[in-house]
DNA sequence: ATCGAAAATTTCGATGTCGAAATATTAGAC
DNA sequence: GTCTAATATTTCGACATCGAAATTTTCGAT
């Protein structure tokens, strides 16, 4: 009678490894395996959580950065696209769509006439304003597995990760 | 004068959502919003890397994960896609490329004959002994910013945040 | 033995992304 | 002032993925 089943994912490929490749230092599989992983399953997550409001999760994406810059609710679209790491090409198309949606407005910067303006709408402004606090109260339920403690823990060492990886603020220091 | 750009993206982001909505305590999207953002980050590196090589991540997840079950070298196909959690229709593509570059085979099990199961060809072996050693040196690389206590401590958080989010080895408990 | 349900893979159509080329605009050199 | 290089966005073609439907095989009930 097997023992109840031990540990995650991972744990079971660094066994085989071990077994195949003794020779073979795996601790930064064990790391970068488990962190794409558990990146996988929360995007998961929440598509299935955003689509009980009839959203993608891109959708809620360029929402929230528009929001989250204030009113008038108005980013560039390049900066829209850096904020979501896609490509501009990418973002177009997101635009395309929200637009059809009726949730935001796309215009050319008047006083730069080769950026577009992304704008929400008053009906876009309404729609973040009612997932924004529903996404939270999903994801705080994501990670009730980490206590209060680990969760800072963790978010200091994502924190450093990032910071060694090159990540920046968007705009260096455009206060 | 400003000083110079303090923190990584996500701080920004924080900060910006403190001003507009300061009711909200938005400190899971620190921790999830950074470990999607250093997924990304990392993804794109790896992609890189390999590009060196003249391989794609997905090739050489389909190929490690072969490689890692030991001599025969040999998955069905179902276990693949679990394993590279893709659906099984993207593996039936990946499967047919890797065949087409003389990589894998594919077969019928004959012992049932409704699995297909995949294997590393001598080719196959020999691309992928060169690949790992070149990839985990570069995985280690990239994690150059974690003392060894920090990476430690970083698995840790993140196998308890698999486990809580109901990861699980592959085989319940195969052996 | 036979029939129907379950399981594994492949095929199909739709979708979203990327990189590169095309387009439009601005800034700089002279 | 004009011409060229740089910048911002969109268009285009290719490609990888997904979910659902189709196909093939196995298992179980009777």
């Amino acid at each position: 009678m097997a023992a109840t089943p031990t540990g995650d994912g991972v744990d079971a490929i660094i066994r085989q490894w071990r077994q195949v490749r003794p020779d073979l230092d795996c601790s930064p599989m064990a790391v970068i395996g488990r962190l794409s992983r558990a990146s996988r399953l929360l995007e998961r997550a929440l598509k299935e959580h955003f689509a009980q409001y009839g959203v993608e999760p891109w959708e809620f994406d360029v929402l929230a950065t528009l929001y989250r810059s204030g009113p008038p609710y108005t980013v560039s679209a390049g900066e829209l696209s850096a904020a979501a790491m896609v490509s501009s090409a990418a973002l177009t198309n997101r635009v395309d769509r929200l637009v059809d949606k009726g949730l935001v407005d796309r215009e050319v910067d008047p006083t730069h006439r080769r950026r577009v303006l992304i704008s929400l709408t008053d009906a876009g402004i309404r729609a973040t304003d009612d997932l924004v606090e529903h996404h939270l109260a999903n994801e705080e339920r994501l990670l009730r597995g980490l206590a209060p403690t680990e969760r800072k823990q963790f978010e200091r060492l994502l924190r450093t990760l990032l910071i060694s990886l090159g990540d920046q603020p968007q705009t260096p220091t455009t206060n």
